[in-house]
DNA sequence: AAAATATTGTTAAAATATTTTCAATTATGC
DNA sequence: GCATAATTGAAAATATTTTAACAATATTTT
């Protein structure tokens, strides 16, 4: 019986959130041929340096030393790994509009494992233009190109009201993982996975925050 | 003593992250008219049926009636009252590329309480120049700007590299709460609050989603 | 070479968040 | 009207995440 069910202990949300911001830090801050330590880390973060110990234990085997702290180079190298920085994932966008467009402009993606390789709209317009070097291709021909390409993410850059009808659509091309920007809940099968990008959460926490901070001014 | 300091009892994250769905889903599915229960709401999240019940006792005082559920109408004021879409916060923009352009397109944000004013940018073949029915002005005369309209929410959409910059640029000028889409962490004083639409996060929990599915399946 | 110090890695404790359990309540069907 | 089923709300139990405590170890200083 194998037993890589649940990939080593299970990787929680929280760590994978906070393994791109050490790993920004650690390229932007750290000397590559020296060491940095997480108390250092964890100050620059304003989170807790067992907190960070821990992280970078649960994905970096090298180690660290007493007094000075962690091999920068290794550490970058073990986090971007465990990320899948390194192996390319190719996807396609749904709906080129002005967010479709500024995702598909976007080079960044690629330098965390994603590419996006083109676009589908319904807009006839849109039909056969080119956005860089991506085409844009009428949704109808989604489900052939992914079947064939064998694409597995799908991103969805759609009005609220079209999202659910483009991500069945996805479903139907194949597609397991969609990254979902339009502001509703997708319902999908059980073999499909959806990760929303809310910017009205984001928002939301954004101004709790700013009022709470007004708040306690006001208090003095 | 006023004794609001912690307004109430401290909003959860994760409760922050959660309301902005529930909204959407009772605004899409709901009878506003009629009633909706929580363990309908918490199917189609695929929640916890009295998670969702504590959710929405924590921000809606109406209550819900056994065997019918809670008011649809009340229930969706009550969440969009808490979540502050009622009341409109003024923001400012830095950077205006593909994605900054995106956001200053995109009317939903209005919906959320957000009203982006104007952007900024260092290109001076911008400056001067409209976005919509958004003026683009150059990054010297943000401080006046915002000094002067009494801004207090900034959006940086610029490059890595300047973005550290720009926020410092952005607390000069009096803004307290920073909506950053820079892929870098900034550092910010106390009184500055700092939201990270941290998009490498949100791709790299789509794609290890993905590979454990893909990994389960693998198993039979 | 010994003492002081900073940092690691581990274990334990505390704090948070989620899920389970269950009595009370209200609509529905007989 | 009375029994049944569904749902609420609150309390208790679990699970998870974060923080604190501490012994072990490597560097630096005296």
């Amino acid at each position: 019986m194998t037993n890589k069910t649940k990939s080593a202990y299970a990787i929680s949300k929280q760590l994978l959130q906070r393994l791109p911001l050490y790993l920004d830090y650690l390229k932007n801050f750290a000397d590559r041929e020296g060491y940095i330590s997480a108390p250092l880390i964890a100050n620059a973060m304003k989170l807790n340096e067992v907190q960070v110990r821990k992280d970078l234990a649960s994905v970096s085997s090298s180690g660290g030393k007493p007094k000075s702290g962690f091999a920068a180079g290794p550490l970058i190298r073990d986090i971007e790994k465990f990320l899948g920085y390194d192996n390319e994932d190719e996807a396609v966008i749904v709906g080129v509009g002005h967010l479709g467009r500024a995702l598909m402009h976007y080079r960044g993606f690629e330098e965390y494992g994603l590419k996006i390789l083109m676009g589908f709209d319904t807009d006839e317009g849109l039909t056969g233009t080119n956005i860089g070097d991506k085409q844009i291709l009428h949704i109808s021909k989604m489900r052939d190109v992914c079947e064939r390409l064998k694409i597995h993410i799908g991103i969805i850059t759609v009005p609220a009201g079209s999202a659910q009808e483009v991500c069945d659509q996805m479903v139907e091309a194949g597609i397991i993982a969609i990254w979902n920007f339009a502001p509703v809940h997708l319902t999908v099968p059980d073999h499909v996975v959806v990760q929303n990008v809310n910017l009205a959460s984001s928002l939301v926490i954004l101004t709790k925050r700013m009022a709470e901070k007004l708040a306690e001014k006001e208090e003095f």
